[in-house]
DNA sequence: AATGCGGGGAT
DNA sequence: ATCCCAGCATT
């Protein structure tokens, strides 16, 4: 969807008198919010991604007492920062901030920067931080769209894009330069943070007490806990996998059904186990196995061929190796010797399927 | 467009 | 256990 398809007929106006009046009565009392100093703004942004008000409270003030202005920061020994860092995690934050904070004083005479090309220049101050520091500091119309932006407005103006991808960031940001206050675009972005900490948060958020309540298609719809968007990123495992294409006299070929649970149940497949270190004995690895489970003896060939298939959350690296098999093996209902051409009729998976197609060619 | 980077609170 | 937090730099 376009901006303007999204923004269309939504009541800019009212929704932003509703949002900034509700922040100026409800906001807490946080110490960054004593003034707009630059510098503290800056310090308290840096220390407030992707960690929370109540963790942050405590370094901020330490941090504040021991570096009051930018020029005792830029002065600073690092150990020193880092010291009142400690615990807090993400620790190039506070390397990027010194960093950024030396090339404000040398090269803007101590003064933070108001233009948003200038400010985002400085390390460790992206798009979000730039946006920040501009607006609550200096009044500038900016976006700074984090999180709690994304989840607010993505229900809100029901925004399906998944707010994982980078690009939808960006589309935020296009959004909220139509909402934002002129006037007061401070106390707009911090409300649009401030409700998405209290009223809009991520599992149930409360909306009998939301003040934009009646602006908000979600809530309409009933759809506000499906929002945001977000593709959970699973973090894809490889499991290396050694297969044999066994062969027995009669020119056959053994193959196992899967167990009726699980990843491709009932499904048939080659015979084949998880070897916990690639190019150890895959062979000898696989002779025990068939042995132990189906008292096949068999003698494993050369590795043919190396394939490899991706899951949505797991990625098989199958070594395959042809082998020979002197005995037949326990007769089960799930282990059957067939041709090539009997195979046809067996359901496999696609990486087996690429085995049968490898077995065609070596015929 | 992905990934690494810390640590902790809420559910 | 899993999610997610006032994200950014690097690749």
């Amino acid at each position: 969807m376009s901006v303007a398809e999204i923004t269309a007929s939504f009541p800019i106006e009212a929704f932003r008198e509703d949002l900034i009046s509700w922040y100026k009565d409800n906001k807490r009392d946080l110490p960054w919010r004593k003034d707009q100093d630059p510098y503290k703004v800056w310090v308290s942004e840096i220390m407030l991604q992707q960690t929370r008000v109540d963790t942050v409270i405590p370094y901020f003030q330490r941090f504040l007492a021991q570096f009051p202005t930018l020029e005792h920061l830029a002065q600073a020994e690092e150990e020193k920062v880092l010291k009142a860092w400690e615990g807090l995690g993400y620790y190039s934050r506070v390397r990027n901030l010194q960093t950024a904070v030396k090339e404000v004083s040398t090269s803007y005479g101590g003064q933070v920067p108001s233009s948003p090309e200038k400010i985002s220049k400085l390390k460790g101050v992206g798009p979000y931080t730039a946006g920040a520091i501009l607006s609550i500091a200096y009044g500038i119309p900016e976006p700074a769209v984090d999180g709690n932006v994304m989840r607010v407005l993505s229900r809100i103006l029901i925004v399906e894009d998944d707010i994982a991808k980078a690009k939808t960031r960006v589309l935020f940001e296009t959004l909220v330069r139509e909402l934002i206050s002129k006037e007061d675009p401070s106390s707009f972005n911090q409300a649009l943070m401030e409700l998405g900490a209290l009223i809009c948060t991520p599992q149930s958020p409360a909306c009998l007490l939301c003040p934009v309540q009646a602006h908000c298609r979600a809530f309409e719809q009933g759809r506000q806990k499906e929002l945001p968007v977000k593709v959970k990123k699973i973090k894809v495992k490889t499991v290396d996998l050694a297969a044999v294409l066994l062969r027995n006299q009669e020119g056959r070929y053994l193959i196992h059904r899967r167990p009726s649970e699980g990843l491709l149940a009932n499904l048939w497949e080659f015979p084949n186990l998880p070897v916990r270190y690639r190019g150890k004995d895959e062979e000898q690895t696989l002779v025990s196995f068939l042995e132990s489970e189906w008292e096949v003896e068999a003698t494993i060939g050369e590795a043919i061929s190396r394939i490899s298939h991706i899951f949505s959350h797991l990625k098989w690296d199958i070594q395959l190796f042809t082998g020979y098999a002197h005995t037949k093996g326990r007769e089960q209902e799930d282990l059957r010797w067939v041709t090539l051409s009997e195979m046809e009729q067996y359901p496999f998976s696609v990486s087996h399927q690429k085995i049968i197609k490898l077995a065609k060619e070596v015929e």
